[in-house]
DNA sequence: CTCATTGCAAAGGATTTGCACTAAT
DNA sequence: ATTAGTGCAAATCCTTTGCAATGAG
């Protein structure tokens, strides 16, 4: 049970803003960094329910706002009425594919869509800051079964 | 005030459906297609208000909805913890830029975007229905003002 | 000790739903 | 006449906030 990377980085970080470190913050922390999937608020409770560290709701929203202020992690929206969490990792920027039946998602990287996007951004008079891509569509294995 | 080619291609909707024709429906299809900037529900109801035809909440997510499943108008997410929307009209599939300062947003077509993410989505595996793009950044208009 | 965090419960904003009433076909 | 739509208000869902009790430094 000793510290993940996220959760690590996470206590560097909140000693040198000089912010308590909390079990309650390095548990969110870790719990983030465990999953494959990006979790939800919702899923990250159950999660520490689960485990026997239950967190109140309000230090879950406080403390991912407090990770993504950090750059540890980030907020995603893929329109399905709320948001999800992913570990920033080692991942700059990359970006996503929906399985619009089962929910799967899918990274990648690509460098020209980086590129891409701060030309496309530039020829509109934009200054380009990021940028989101998610493609939807049905992934291998749910089209086989269906 | 004639119906827009919106309310119009509605109505054909509506009635090839065999669903009632009301006031209501083609007064928010209208406002829908009158806005230059991507309306919210709650712009489309305070439009309503001010032209002395105020809808229900409820009626205007209700034909938002079918709107939308008529394919004549898309839903849009800027992460601003709200939908938009705006009428599909001539533009088939266009990507987003947003200003995160003053949230105008323009929008703009790129073909070979639409072909990457076609090609993106089955070197993963996935059959791609669509894909979102929004690009943040800061318009030209507000980097001047800064 | 002092000040920030925690957790609960209440508040909030967007969207949905139940239901009596009204209108479209 | 039938059948579906409308509007109101209550209900839901996700997220935020107020505040007394608690814990970190």
């Amino acid at each position: 049970m000793d510290g993940s990377a996220l959760s690590d980085a996470f206590r560097v970080y909140l000693r040198n803003h000089n912010l308590p470190v909390t079990p309650q913050r390095l548990a969110v922390a870790e719990v983030v960094s465990s999953r494959e999937r990006h979790a939800s608020a919702d899923e990250i409770a159950r999660a520490l329910s689960a485990g026997g560290r239950a967190v109140g709701t309000a230090t879950i929203y406080r403390t991912l706002e407090l990770l993504v202020r950090s750059g540890l992690v980030m907020e995603r929206d893929f329109g399905e009425g709320f948001k999800r969490y992913e570990s920033a990792r080692g991942m700059p920027q990359h970006e996503h594919l929906f399985c619009t039946t089962c929910g799967a998602v899918v990274e990648f990287e690509d460098d020209r869509l980086d590129r891409m996007s701060t030309l496309l951004a530039e020829s509109h008079g934009f200054t380009r800051s990021s940028h989101r891509l998610v493609i939807y569509g049905v992934c291998a294995a749910c089209r086989r079964a269906s």
